[in-house]
DNA sequence: TCGGTGATGGCACTCAGTACCCTCGATTAT
DNA sequence: ATAATCGAGGGTACTGAGTGCCATCACCGA
């Protein structure tokens, strides 16, 4: 397990100039807005070259969601290291958790950056990528779990755009209120409707394990046959 | 049930320029490349003056995307116009099949799209925000036909999310066999998982029918697959 | 001390997007 | 009929994001 991703080498030489970067960025978003601040106008702020900005954020958008790439490395580091015989879902929410965990852990930030985000529609898509590559993350580990069944694909893209949906559903009724409350219990219980919904011991009936030697499937009238197979198959099989 | 949105007045007057911007950039853009391409470069094959682009595009990108306007306009109004005592999953999910009507109405167009998005960072996320809007809408209506339950809007989330990611599963696996195979289809039944899941009469508590509509096959763990097929079998289809 | 390497600054350039103003044609009021 | 108005489009010039190229400087191994 390295170190919470610090992305550079050796600690602390790197983030100085990164960090001064964010910080008068956010300085000059939050008193002037995003639109009426300049690249040249953080440059200044921060005392470094034009050129450098572009050298650590490909956009001027980009610095405004500084922790997400490593945030996506973690997640990506977690699922890779996930049991294989847990549950899936259950994993991806937890990988989901990280995110939360990293906008929690900086509420103030994440509280300001949301304000930016709402008002800015430039920054609103910017948003939308970040949250697309966890998805697509989230829904890679689902895709190789799920290989055995036929519709395993498209299990995986739901599951992965509902864990999403309720994870961002939590996070931004917390970042509404300005940081108040318990986020990580109301991230919680977004995502309890989601494990209910698809997780183990959900769903087309897996009876608990009330017996452990028994196994109920239950289909409407009408589910084609294969359907069926296919969840008897996976209940049987596992 | 008006015209199935020509945005401008009298049918033919306006559609000629943006048209035919439309029909320029798509030359330029699958023989040279997005980037490759300048606004420039699109107005002088198309011969109009740059200006005119921006009267017709808020940018670049939309270019790409010229009828989703038009089809997240036809989305509101078809789920105002809806029954407010229908399935509401239902509903959603039968907006969601305007969008791929618009699809499916052009599949070379959308084909080539779907190829130039898939490789140009910058339409594809510009084609998030497209999607996102769709999510929304979607949610919205959701929101307001569960607004009685206590987790209304998590659900709301949630289910548009699901919505969207199943048509979108069906409609890029579509897209990338180059439009070959029912579309149509593809989408219902990956929709059928979202609706198996959320809609009226799914789960958690419809065991009001459970009589005549579920089957329910008890099986040893270790029951060879075709004696459960057998059974199954017999029990829906007869 | 020399040469290499990596981080940074500076300059110039392309191009998207916008503000402002012009032309032209059609419609309408006087 | 002429003038005023208005809307669509063209043209020009400007801002600012993002990139390519090169110079500089610090550090480091030989």
């Amino acid at each position: 397990m390295s170190e919470v991703h610090e992305q550079g080498g050796t600690a602390a030489t790197r983030p100085t100039m990164r960090d001064a970067l964010v910080e008068a960025a956010f300085e000059l978003f939050s008193e002037r807005g995003f639109e009426q601040t300049t690249v040249d106008d953080i440059v200044s702020l921060a005392g470094v070259g034009r050129r450098s900005f572009f050298r650590y954020f490909p956009s001027k958008e980009a610095v405004v969601f500084p922790d997400h790439d490593g945030c996506l490395a973690d997640m990506t580091t977690f699922l890779e290291q996930a049991d294989p015989s847990g549950d899936p879902v259950a994993q991806v929410c937890d990988a989901a958790r990280l995110v939360l965990r990293m906008y929690a852990g900086n509420p103030s930030f994440s509280v300001g950056r949301y304000r930016l985000t709402k008002q800015v529609p430039n920054l609103r898509t910017h948003e939308l990528s970040v949250v697309w590559r966890y998805e697509r993350t989230l829904a890679g580990h689902l895709r190789t779990r799920y290989a055995a069944r036929a519709d395993g694909a498209l299990r995986a893209d739901v599951i992965a755009a509902a864990v999403v949906a309720a994870h961002n559903f939590a996070l931004r009724s917390w970042l509404r209120s300005g940081g108040e409350g318990d986020v990580g219990a109301a991230v919680d219980e977004a995502l309890q409707l989601v494990v209910d919904t698809w997780g183990d011991g959900a769903a087309e009936g897996r009876s608990e394990s009330q017996d452990e030697e028994v196994v109920v499937m239950v289909a409407r009238r009408g589910t084609p046959m294969w359907r069926v197979v296919q969840g008897v198959e996976a209940a049987l099989e596992q």
